[in-house]
Parts: structure tokens; sequence; C-alpha cells
RNA sequence: GGAGAGAUGUCCGAGUGGUCGAAGGAGCACGCCUGGAAAGCGUGUAUAGGGGUAACUUUAUCGAGGGUUCGAAUCCCUCUCUCUCCGCCA
């Protein structure tokens, strides 16, 4: 999840989170679940360790009062109970009456005896409909819990820096923002993204779209030869099951590019790619699965007005490579290691500086258990900024979309675990290679590993 | 856009009012057989929610929602999705 999803989330929940009695949660979308696809936190689990779940609420920094949570589930129980025993009465009649056996009087008085027993249910079945959904609705507002190792803090602030790699460059001149360095360039246009779409939209031009295209080719090889995840290129329109899986909806809708048909436009490979397995078993022995996949991505930005206006940081439509893992659930934490090193491994072998920040409770994705930052260098604004997000959700996106593996040792099934993370984020890529590589005249050298994707080519001269 | 067919368990697939959570097969697990394996044979094998320390018990689920009925996978209505043919088209 990139910064900027971040903000904006925020942004959103913290109204969405001021308290207010259940009766009058106004929650903006019906969410389509069926009586066996189960609600977005685990409610056994928080009924047997309320405590875990209040404390996450609190770390995280928002108000969300469990105790209505619970009371609506204390009565969803009871009210089972009874109207479980008239059905079973009734059906017990019901078979009664099938099996035969009894004189026509007998039956007739079973039958109207049965059918006040329906009508009972009938009257009871809606009120328990009613507060099951509003027990999910409740549900719905409660994130994920963290994890142990998950530094407490309020906001960005408290973020904890885990890593650093590379030193800055020495510039013996002033470096340019990247904006003006492309415009110079002639390889971005933005005046001309505008005159297309809109603000925030970008024409990318000749060796700048070849270096988009070339980092694009470079991290799929890393990921797909050395990593082992599988290159996946999926749709771009998704409906609202996936974007619901994932946790887009129905809370972030108002990121989201939302087409005529219905479809929405992925604000990020995550989306499609985690829900590939939505409402699938998988074998124990296949996991983990590691996908890549590179796409655009399409955020509209809400709340963000004024930020990041100019230049390549902030747009409506950017490429992205995302990593995607299901994973045991024994594994989660390694395999998030592994893939924050996979995506360091891009800024490595890039060359470019970075440092690692592990998300504090205050900062951390809805969905996420653990979340880890990767920040590159840009030497305009001499700090470092979000190029990729590593993110452990846990079992909670995969409880929401019901993606579970078979145990080996023929157990119940049980949720994977899922992770994602950017491996990188193209565009900003290209922002930081254009920011740490310019030269003096306004050249970009081109890094290493690239200029086999580049055709050869050593640089993007000045014009 | 026009015409038709379909949606059942991990998968394939049968089932047109009761004894159906659902035949059969595949897969998987365990056992027998084998020097070991394959084949063969036998047994077992859905999910979710309640109650119960447990054994166990109960409810729901055959694409989704509603209806008829004492009783629905099965009959009726609505919706969604998939497939086939025709038309259009990158």
């Amino acid at each position: 999840m990139s910064l900027l999803q971040v903000g904006a989330k925020l942004t959103y929940l913290k109204s969405f989170w001021e308290p207010r009695g259940l009766a009058d949660l106004v929650v903006p979308f019906r969410l389509g679940l069926t009586a066996n696809e189960s609600a977005m936190i685990d409610i056994k689990a928080l009924r047997d360790n309320p405590e875990a779940f209040i404390k996450t609420v609190q770390a995280r920094g928002n108000k969300v009062d469990l105790g209505p949570l619970l009371a609506l589930d204390a009565k969803r129980r009871e009210l089972i109970v009874g109207l479980d025993q008239l059905k079973a009465q009734r059906n017990e009649n019901s078979q009664k009456v099938g099996k035969g056996g009894l004189s026509e009087q007998e039956k007739q008085a079973l039958i109207d005896l049965t059918r006040t027993l329906g009508d009972q249910i009938k009257a009871q079945d809606p009120i328990l409909r009613d507060l099951e959904e509003r027990l999910e609705q409740a549900a719905l507002v409660v994130p994920n819990l963290v994890d142990a190792s998950v530094p407490v803090g309020q906001g960005e602030e408290e973020n904890k820096e885990v890593a650093r790699w590379g030193e800055p460059r020495k510039f013996d001149f002033e470096p340019k923002h990247h904006a003006d360095l492309a415009e110079a360039l002639g390889i971005l246009d933005a005046a001309r993204g505008v005159k297309l779409a809109q603000s925030r939209f970008t024409l990318v031009k000749g060796l700048g779209a070849r270096m988009e295209r070339a980092l694009a080719a470079f991290m799929l090889d890393l990921h797909t030869l050395e990593n082992g995840y599988t290159e996946v290129a999926p749709p771009l329109l998704v409906n609202a099951e996936t974007m619901t899986g994932t946790g887009q909806l129905p809370k972030f809708e108002e990121d989201l590019f939302k087409t005529t048909s219905g479809l929405y436009l992925i604000p990020t490979a995550e989306a499609p790619v985690t829900n590939i397995h939505r409402d699938e078993v998988l074998k124990e022995e296949d996991l983990p699965i590691y996908y890549v996949s590179h796409t655009p991505c399409f955020r509209s930005e809400a709340g963000s007005y004024g930020k990041d206006t100019k230049g390549y940081i902030r747009q409506h439509q950017f490429n992205k490579v995302e990593l995607v893992k299901f994973s045991h659930p024994d594994q989660s934490f390694a395999e998030l290691e592994k893939m924050r090193g996979n995506a360091e491994e891009v800024l490595k072998r890039l060359e470019l500086p970075y440092r690692v920040m592990a998300l504090c409770t205050g900062d951390i994705g809805f969905s996420a258990s653990k979340c880890y930052d990767l920040e590159v260098w840009l030497p305009f604004e001499g700090r470092y900024r979000e190029i990729s997000s590593c993110s452990n959700c846990t079992d909670f996106q995969a409880r929401r979309a019901q993606i579970r593996f078979k145990p080996k040792d023929g157990g119940k099934p049980q949720l994977v675990h899922t992770l994602n993370g950017s491996g990188l984020a193209v565009g900003r890529t290209l922002v930081a290679i254009l920011e740490n590589y310019q030269q003096k005249d306004g050249s970009v050298t081109i890094p290493k590993v690239l200029v086999p994707y580049m055709g050869g080519i050593t640089q993007i001269p000045a014009l």
C-alpha cells in the first residue's frame, strides 16, 4: 500500500470511526456476502479474547467500541438457540407426515400444528437475519490485529527505521527536481497529460517510456528468474466481490475509479492477484504460492488535493510491479521478511539508497498485521520517500475472500495468510533514478543493471 | 444485440416433492497386498453456525434472493454468472 493510499484511508477512517451507536451505523454499501462467508474479523476470536482486539484498536488510534459488537453476538446466539429448536420440531413433524402410518385425523392435526410452527419461524427468521447483518456491519469497522512486533505510535512520525542501505550521493551542483529534469529531457509531459485526461496524468515519452518498460522488465526478470515468483497478468477491471475480498470495498470506494458497467479499475494488482484463489481450497503442499504482476494502477487520490502536485510522484495512473504471496500461517512472518528482501534487492541492484521503516500501529494499513515501507532517497527533496510497502495481512483478507488450504494431515481447511508488496512502484523508481543519477548538464546516467534493458545505451542525453 | 443450454461437495458428475448432506467416479488419508513401488482390494473423507467439558446433538447450505408446501437440490417468480450458435468487433 502506498503512502498516498494510507493517507487517504486514514482521513476516511477517522470520520468513519467516530463513536456512535450501532443502530445508526451507516454503511454506504451492502455487502454481497452469503451466510457462510464470514465477517471481516474472527467473531469467535473476538468473543474468546476481546482484550486483544481492544488493544489493537486502541493502538491503531481509533475509537471503535467493541462492546455493542459483543452484545449483538450474544443476542444472536440466544436467538439461534430458540429458532433452531423450532426448526428441529418442524423438521421432525414433517418427516412423520411423510413416513405415513398416521390416521387421516392425526396427520391433519400434525400438519396444522406444524403450520403454526412454520409461521413462528417465518416471523423470527428476519429478526435473526437483521441481527446478523448488523453484526457483520459492526465487525466491518474492526481492523486486523496488529502483530506484537509492530511499534506502537500515533502516526507516520513514529514509524521505526529498521535498516538503511547506500550512501546518498554528494552533488557538486544543486540537484534538480525530477519534473524539471524530465521536462527538459523531453521524457515526461505533464501538460499533455492534462490535455488528454486531467491533472495527475502524464504523457511519458521517448527514453522515459523506454525506461519504464526496461524497469518493469528488469524487476519481472529478477522476481521470476531468481526469486521464484510466477508472473501473472490479471484483468485491470474487476468486480465488487474482488474489491471486497482484499478490503478496498466497501470502505474505500471513494479511492477507486468505477466504470459505468459496475467494474472498478484496480488501484493495485494486489486486488486481482490476491483474489485469484478466492473461494478456493488449496493443497497444503502447494504453499507458499508466489505471484508477481506488472500492471497499471488507478487511484482517484480523493483527499490528497495539493499534495505532490508537481511531478510524477502522485498520479491517477501509474505502473507497479506487485508481489503477492499465499502462505501457510506458520510461515507468513518469515515470508514477509523474504518479500521485503526481494523488494530491497531491486533497489540494491539499481544502486539507489534507501531505508526500511517498520510502520507503527497508527500508520499501518487497515488489513495489515505488520508492514514495512521501503523509502528511496530523493536528492531534490533531501529525504526518503516511499517506493514500496510490504504487508502481511495474516488471515484478514483470506477470511473475507475465503482462501483456505487443506492440511496434509487431513484436518479441516484453514485460512491461508496473504502478503503483498510492491517490487517496486515503477513510476517512483523512474523518479528516483532521474534524481539520483542526474548529471550537472542535465543528462541522466542509466544504472548499470538497466543498460541491457535499454538496448545498450548508458545515458539519457540532455537536449 | 438475437437464439438456446446450464450453475450440485476438493474436482468431475447423478439426482424432478419426503427416508437426500446428497448416488457414482476422481483425488486425498489410513489399512491389506509387495523386497519396495505401481496396480488391485478394503475403510474413511463437505462447509459454516449454535448447544455441550466431552461423547454427542442441532440448524443452515445443491449460483443468489423471494414464493408455494406440513416438507424443496427437485415446483413457481426475480436476479447474477457461465457456456454454445448467430451478428458486430481489437
